[in-house]
DNA sequence: TTGTACGCGTTATCAC
DNA sequence: GTGATAACGCGTACAA
């Protein structure tokens, strides 16, 4: 739970009763505007919020709807919510879910969520700048599954993004790549600038040289990587090997890769992320970059539930878990057309 | 909300006091064996089943934790899942999930979600039978989604199956298939159970013969996918075009056709379940069934505001809704081998 | 060992 | 128009 501000509290500071703070939250006809006013100003200035426990127990309705499914998971962020499922459930908690697109949205259900109560919160953030994120881990635990705002103090799982790069930049390295290109998202996330990071810095650590024209960046999608890709190897000396950041962007270089009439691995090798179905039914079958998704959730959903039992006893100091990633090496990848394995 | 037996029913058909209940049911030591006895009896007796709300509200914890995602959805059961999503935040709703992979573990979390008050329940059913499920309805507005156990009369939004399967068998006679074969699920799922009977009854008012060596089910998977494929494939007389009835036998059905070494379209047709991404990037392109996903989560999703909504009014009748699967023909599709488009 | 009384935060029914 | 008071279902001191 969090700060307890309740309508009494409000009541006792605008100087009227219980029910009359009531009656103004809930819009009711016949209330003096005098007091309206008065009570509405209380409830700012305390910064009441409504617990729908007690509405609901009251009103005996919740406005909760039960969503089960048999569904299949495929993708990342499916298996990691059946990861963080499967931790709540072992340990006797329910999960309410949100899907968040935008700031707003991920506002608009923090705000949900702590109506109904919520213990605690995980979350995968929409973007680097989310003032009330921070706002929320002051008075309730939260973890960040995937990725990180980082400009404040939780917990967190997060991918070995540098790591995980690094691995991919080894395998092109070790095949004879010298000109590797990197396609990334330009959403300002954790998980792109880490990656990016690990990119320049797995580059520098082989004595390669960075060139600027070999980093492109687009829309954190299947189009975005299509013009990343076309931006990339339409230039006049194009990298021999790609890395994409993300799945979308994976499925967006392998159709800019076949437009240009272009083969892989022949004329370009391709490294992707998320060890989807489609990268290994690709014709060939795509190397990428796996993610531990289920461990992921399922650590996360540890970690949040950990800090929660702790909370009493200590405060719970920040606690980063970062998992490695693994490379699968199939046949998107291949030594450059005019070049040994072994370079000098 | 549903039955009202609380703790002091029990309390009283017990002869006991509500503490004494608690403390049994919460397995607080000190308590006389024969009371314990007595009051277990009155539980199952009464069917009781505890309120987590008020004990949310009593012990100030929830044990319910937010879930907050920005994640991409990209499969159906997704896309579904958002238009829940959706439909239930516009009216003010939140959404409680879990994943019921086996009927027991459907069963868990309706209970859990039972015990948290849910107003209503969506349910996209893991089997034909769930006696459970049956149950509930009599005292919770369902609404099934996507799968339907029918055994019950509930609200239900479904695909025209029969319909989908129909659009399917319709553009490959227009090819000039009359050889067709189908790939299906074993499950006794009504969605594999409505696309069998819809492929026959559409073969049926084409005048063409159902040869049943052509009808080939498996594992719901994509190894099971393989199975069937290739038993289809590696017969005397194979059949010219294949359908089937999820995503996942697609992915194995195109994996059997590659390691076959047959071509697509030109050794044999596939049509496939899902618009997914996977289908549109594969060489080549995938002709596929596309579900409206995210119009039978959001409508779902409202069918079920609805019916709390008149809960008071009428006492609901069953309504089912069947939306329409839309063909979208790519290059997965092509007259047979030896044949004219036009048949006689 | 068992029961009484109260509180969790809210809404609804009454008098005033 | 407004404010006591009770109730929603449960847990927990405290007293018996």
């Amino acid at each position: 739970m969090s700060r307890t501000v309740k309508l009494s509290d409000v009541a006792h500071h605008a100087g009227v009763s219980v029910p009359t703070v009531s009656r103004v939250l809930r819009g009711v006809p016949n209330v003096a505007p005098e007091l309206k006013a008065k009570v509405e100003h209380s409830v700012t200035v305390l910064g009441y919020r409504p617990n729908r426990l007690a509405k609901s127990l009251r009103e005996q309705r919740t406005n909760i709807i039960g969503y089960l499914t048999a569904g299949t998971v495929a993708t990342f962020h499916n298996i990691l919510a059946q990861g963080i499922q499967d931790a709540a459930i072992e340990q006797g908690y329910a999960v309410i879910t949100g899907h968040g697109s935008s700031v707003e949205r991920e506002i608009m259900y923090a705000q949900i969520f702590e109506g109904y109560q919520v213990d605690g919160l995980i979350v995968v953030p929409s973007s680097d700048t989310d003032p009330y994120l921070e706002v929320v881990s002051g008075y309730l635990p939260v973890v960040e599954v995937d990725r990180t705002i980082g400009s404040f103090s939780c917990h967190a799982v997060l991918l070995d993004n540098r790591g995980a790069i690094g691995q991919a930049v080894d395998h092109l390295v070790e095949l004879g790549h010298r000109n590797i290109g990197l396609i990334y998202g330009d959403a300002p996330v954790s998980t792109e600038v880490e990656r990016r990071e690990g990119f320049l810095e797995r580059l520098a650590v082989h004595g390669l040289p960075v060139n600027p024209a070999h980093l492109a960046s687009d829309v954190f999608s299947e189009d975005g990587g299509v013009r990343a890709a076309t931006h990339l190897l339409t230039q006049k000396s194009p990298p021999t090997a790609l890395i994409t950041t993300t799945n979308e962007m994976l499925a967006g270089a392998v159709q800019a890769i076949r437009h240009l009439g272009l083969r892989l691995p022949h004329d370009v090798s391709l490294i992707g992320m998320d060890d989807t179905r489609w990268a290994r039914l690709m014709d060939p079958p795509l190397t990428v970059i796996a993610q531990p998704a289920y461990d992921m959730g399922y650590k996360a959903g540890q970690l949040l539930i950990k800090a929660l039992d702790d909370s009493a006893a200590h405060p719970a100091e920040p606690r980063v878990q970062r998992l490695s990633a693994q490379l699968i090496v199939r046949s998107s990848t291949a030594p450059p057309k005019e070049a040994s394995p072994m370079t000098s």
